[in-house]
DNA sequence: GATGAATGAGGCTTCATTCAT
DNA sequence: AATGAATGAAGCCTCATTCAT
């Protein structure tokens, strides 16, 4: 009988506030802001969140379940060790062609003290390097020395380096294409290799 | 005498603002609570600073300056390629040791989309870290694939990436000690190889 | 029939705004929060009352007008001046009893000087104030020096104030039985009296 | 060196949040309203108080504290009961014709469901109310079944109903001079006579 | 008739900045 | 020179009210 909720409304809600944050920062991303670029009343917003911080955090959270996601599906799908590192390398280059700014938002708020990820999706996403470590191992492309930490940190947060450095135009290069996920590839491969 | 007064507050505005926006991000950092963890009136501060942004944006300028300071000593001392790398990496977790705070400001600030780096700063990097390459071309112990950008990435990114992921104790380990320094060049040194 | 739901649903509300509005104040009683507990959509309450403060006011005229009402039928049932009072006295009691919500709200608005009753009610109060004095007048147990207001303030007010003490627990007692209307009674008789 | 604080300014907020809440309710009584109407700006209000209920609090304090001094005095000073009784009740009319807003403001709150003594201050004029009692019992002038409660509602709490009718202008009558002072001090006596 | 999605004015509070002392 | 009292714009959030369905 009433108006129907409208899930366009809610999803430019969240877009909105993830380009809000990515631009100026979560204390520079007000609620004004956020609810003009969606087109949406000031209000209409505490529907879904009761407050700013749950909105970013769940951003941030469904950005990392993402993440995870997707690497859960390359291990399920891909055999070799270099086929899952491949895939994943080139799914985060893809999604930052396609959807920077989650991409930009996931790299801000990783490196942002007051963002934690949850502790299970610590763990979920710790059991996934541990999965890929010992694919590596098995085949011998990875060092005995390689933990899981310096599996997260080269093949997913050195690629997010990379894409970002080039988003923000560090050093007068902006280009995400095959080239770059070949040389990121190189890199990450050897940088674990025994 | 009232000069020495003075730098010495200053020195500890420029502390207490440094703390303030590590524990507290930029937003949660007050220039009052500031000028009071700094022993000073708020009023004072405005003496040298316009306002708090600039207060933030010199202290970002003055802890990247530390950096490429430190890199361009490092890199008149320093003979060989590897030395170069060892001693780099190894003064960023010194530093990490002793202050802190420098390094976790240096992470969040340089992964933050509203602070950008000057120009002047940025092309000051970029020649350090051609220099860098060259050296290391010169010995063969660089890819011919490396450009400046991956220098930066591998040599400073992934050292404060790897040790602020300690800090925040992401993986259950928070240690920054020799065998850290001795695993993050291993790393860093396969993936520049050629 | 459609007709009996409404005068259901209708109140519904009013209990619903009553309740609200002694256990939250008029600022915490929220139309939403009045319409969720009358289990009645928020607009179908907009078709009663233009606004929030027109249905507490409704409220308030009701509640007086129920007052009023049952000293009317008292002062036509009951004979002499004691039984008047003594009637008086025990039906607010008995009310306080079974209705405390009732008691709550007349005691709570009739303080508030953002609530004022409307003359027509505020004469026929006191007309009935009036008739109270000359019925005590004519067998002399009231003062010749007692008018209206003094009647109102002692056989009502002071009733609800004494009521409403002890439902907010002052000091200490909570009891509403018998003897508690004997002793107001008492007092309120020795007041007046000549 | 910075300017010095205002003792005046304070005054004027506290002034104006009593007139504010007596005349628009708590709800009512805005911040920028009690500021304007101070003259101060809103921020300024907050450094004297956490919030605006506990400025509206430490009000209902200072009020309810003001007039247990006052009774505590009354009982240090006036040796019989009778001149006790008198007293507070003149003393409550004297304060009602030079700062009606005060005897406004306690009769507003004291009757909000919301806003309770402390525990401290209930105790206090409980033992006041006590000493009254036992001064009034030595010379039979109080009834054996007098408690503190009616003590409390019949010289504190009925003068205060009887000087906001009047100021509410409840039964067209608005003077409080000796006149109703005599009558008050007469129906509060007699109330509680033996 | 009924609903509840949607709005936005307005409330509370914070804090960067100014300026009298 | 140095202070911190004072300001008020701007942020977050609530909720009375409207109106499409």
């Amino acid at each position: 009988m009433a108006r129907t909720i409208d899930d366009n409304k809610i999803a430019r809600i969240r877009q909105a506030a993830l380009e809000m944050v990515v631009n100026s920062g979560y204390g520079g991303a007000s609620i004004s802001s956020i609810a003009q670029n969606a087109g949406v009343a000031v209000g209409y917003l505490y529907r879904f969140y009761p407050g700013k911080s749950e909105l970013v955090h769940d951003l941030f959270y469904r950005t990392l379940k993402d993440l995870a996601d997707k690497l859960e599906q390359i291990l399920d799908d891909k055999h070799s060790f270099e086929e899952v590192l491949e895939s994943l390398i080139r799914s985060i280059f893809e999604k930052a062609n396609k959807q920077p700014e989650q991409i930009k938002f996931l790299y801000v708020l990783m490196h942002d003290y007051s963002f934690r990820m949850e502790n299970e999706m610590r763990d979920r996403i710790y059991r996934l390097c541990r999965l890929m470590i010992e694919k590596g191992m098995k085949v011998g492309l990875i060092g005995p020395e390689i933990d899981e930490e310096q599996i997260f940190l080269l093949s997913v947060a050195y690629p997010l380096q990379f894409i970002n450095m080039r988003m923000k135009n560090l050093f007068y290069q902006s280009d995400l294409s095959e080239k770059e996920i070949a040389a990121t590839y190189s890199i990450c491969l050897k940088s674990l290799s025994a």
